[in-house]
DNA sequence: CACTTGACCTGTCCGC
DNA sequence: TGCGGACAGGTCAAGT
């Protein structure tokens, strides 16, 4: 998915556009998607307010009035897209890039009293959404073992190398990736970060030095503030709130950019596997 | 325990 | 054009 910066982004986008509207009917087609059982659902989801909508890691949370939250994560593919202009067939901006909705991508469809919706898409059907108590959701698997959100204003570089420790056997991509070490990186910030820090995606963790976790926190947080400015990255399938793409592709100094020149160097950049991932390095820069 | 790999799905792209 | 295989922004459950 969407990592922490296009999260962020649909976050921001749903503040504006879902925050004081009232559910009026929900409508799901795959129990994978949206595993609640209808009675629940109708209960605490229908004729509720949304109130806010809340981000930690790749996870959003759309708080509502019956003190229950609807949890959604996108995953790989997943978009949630609200649609309020209903002049045009069933109704989406003019400028968005979604077609008519709901397509067969569409697993989960809610109608608010004033008869906008809002939509979650999933090619893949990795996504999910699921309702719980919002006193709960601390407490799910997920919450208690994700680790720190990297760019608030007082996590140090000292407590980001602090956090490694713990895999040092391992690579410092799979490291990256993993959501309890540091939360919502994914694959794209992982290599424009390392990049940054000329840091090989393979090198183990416990040979990286103080001076490099140094890098690789600023770059991290560098990359990732930059992609929430750039409304996040686009490569296939993201999108906003509002359907729209995220441009920080634009801006990519490694990240799908194979056979073109490293911005630093000029060298061209490759693609490797690292973490079982696709991985983009400059074979000049980053060094095992 | 730490670490790696396969599975979950669908669509797209690339080589034959 | 068709077909098979690899691959895609993430995370689990299994395996070593």
């Amino acid at each position: 998915m969407p990592e922490l910066p296009e999260v962020e982004t649909v976050r921001r986008g749903l503040s504006d556009l879902i925050i004081g509207r009232t559910i009026k009917t929900v409508y799901g087609d795959n129990p994978k998607s949206f595993p609640n059982d209808a009675g629940q659902v109708k209960a605490f989801l229908v004729k509720s307010k949304v109130t806010d909508v809340r981000r930690r890691a790749k996870v959003l949370m759309i708080d509502l009035s019956t003190d229950y939250t609807l949890i959604v994560h996108l995953k790989m593919t997943g978009q949630l897209v609200y649609v309020g202009d209903t002049r045009f067939g069933a109704g989406h901006p003019s400028d968005s890039l979604v077609g008519n909705l709901p397509d067969k991508s569409t697993h989960v469809t809610l109608t608010f009293t004033d008869g906008s919706h809002l939509f979650f898409n999933d090619q893949r059907k990795f996504g999910w959404m699921k309702l719980m108590p919002t006193v709960e959701v601390p407490y799910i698997d997920f919450m208690k073992k994700v680790g720190p959100e990297p760019l608030e204003d007082d996590f140090t570089a000292a407590q980001f190398a602090e956090r490694f420790k713990r895999r040092a056997n391992t690579s410092i991509k799979a490291a990256l990736l993993d959501q309890s070490v540091i939360a919502g990186v994914g694959n794209i910030y992982a290599d424009e970060s390392l990049w940054g820090a000329k840091i090989h995606p393979k090198r183990l963790v416990k040979t990286i030095t103080n001076a490099e976790f140094k890098r690789l926190y600023t770059e991290l947080r560098f990359v990732m503030n930059l992609a929430i400015e750039k409304g996040g990255s686009s490569n296939h399938t993201y999108i906003n709130a509002e359907g729209k793409k995220g441009s920080y592709m634009d801006f990519a100094r490694v990240f799908r950019r194979e056979g073109l020149e490293c911005p630093r160097c000029g060298t061209t950049i490759i693609k490797l596997r690292a973490a079982g991932r696709g991985t983009h390095i400059c074979p000049h820069c980053q060094r095992l």
